[in-house]
DNA sequence: CTCTTTCTGTAGTGATCGACACATAAATAG
DNA sequence: CTATTTATGTGTCGATCACTACAGAAAGAG
């Protein structure tokens, strides 16, 4: 099922592989494939837009991508290498997990609304509708890359219980899904022109809850 | 822009219009159309997916219809005025802005997730995404009937400030947001199969934002 | 050089898209 | 009855869909 002679042992020093070289960037094109399936989505991306913006002829993109939905999935694989660092880096690097949370949030809020670098508005994980009948496996891979979402929320909140930080009593699950909602959200509004300003005080709202819910009564306010 | 002789000043006796009267349930045409919109999208649903669902042939459809888009339209109407009142209804009852705001995500919690009718996961607004180029009208329309969920949140919400009931301090225009987040959100989480439970589990911790920031120390929990 | 391998551009595959021409059927008006 | 009006069913329009056959071009291997 995997292309077995794209990478062989020999790895270091190009050595290039035997017939004509391909005339085109494989990742820029890739690059430029993703930002149109991010914006358009995969039904209402068509192969002619694609080979438009990425530069190549259709016979091209099939050698080097296999299919639209193979080359989705590997717009998928490029998107998360390229962006997921942008709202998921605090998250990782925070002391806390209500650091983390509130790191996830307005990281959030800037990359969604496009303000840390030259990027569409919204997830294009989140916003992604492949799944309505159809491209089953691709409904399956976007809906499986949601779900990342959730497990590192809850594995975070239970590491936040282990260590003390929020009371055992914590629900877990309900507390990650609410987080999950506030983010899911966040990119409908971003994709309807709201503003960064306007999704960080929305997560600061989001916070508000967070800490009643956890009893950290140091960060209430009103 | 409309179609005048629709409507004649003859309205009560059906009186037969003047040809070969339609053989279809206008009306329930038009749900079927709105359900299979609802589910796969507009660019994903083809005439022949509708014609099929229907139970009519495309010539019909054009007549009585115009066109995929009028169509689609049409559909929109047909959502809002059998099922906003699903959502909105406790929200317009409710006799505070919390018991407002509470009934409204919760009653989407069950909405959204088919719990109160036999009808399909999320909304059908919310996960509209006709706007992404082409179709500019379609994503107008759609934008717009977004756009109202925020107005009626606002204008409930100065209600409350002139009724005393929140401080005359509170962000109006975030805390609106903040919950336009959280109930688009939802609509994506039951798509994803969430259920009604883990939804207004969500809408519980949503509400303690709310009370925080609105100072209603009796309903906090923790 | 020739042979093999791989990529590129032209051109076009059958299928499906949204939409409609046309003839016929079913109603009213006279 | 005939004339008019409207709806339906068959068949199909040009455009576009995802995808490829084919021949030539550009590289290494011998």
């Amino acid at each position: 099922m995997q292309k077995s002679d794209e990478m062989s042992e020999v790895d270091k020093i190009p050595a290039r592989a035997r017939g004509r070289p391909r005339a085109f960037d494989r990742e820029a094109a890739l690059a430029q494939a993703t930002r149109l399936f991010w914006i358009k989505g995969f039904e209402a991306t068509s192969i002619a837009d694609l080979t438009e913006a990425m530069g190549i002829g259709s016979p091209s993109l099939y050698a080097a991508f296999g299919s639209k939905e193979a080359l989705y999935a590997e717009a998928l694989r490029h998107y998360r290498d390229n962006n997921e660092a942008l709202v998921w880096a605090g998250f990782f690097s925070a002391g806390t997990a209500r650091e983390a949370v509130m790191s996830l949030l307005m990281d959030s809020a800037a990359a969604l609304t496009g303000c840390v670098a030259d990027i569409p508005r919204g997830c294009m994980v989140t916003l992604s509708s492949v799944g309505s009948e159809g491209h089953a496996d691709l409904g399956e891979l976007v809906r499986t890359a949601r779900a990342i979402t959730l497990d590192r929320l809850k594995l975070r909140l239970n590491q936040a219980i282990s260590a003390g930080e929020i009371p055992v009593s914590t629900d877990v699950h309900a507390l990650a899904r609410f987080v999950q909602t506030v983010q899911n959200g966040m990119s409908i509004l971003a994709r309807d022109e709201a503003t960064r300003g306007e999704l960080e005080a929305v997560a600061e709202l989001a916070m508000l809850g967070w800490d009643t819910r956890t009893g950290d009564a140091e960060h209430r306010r009103g």
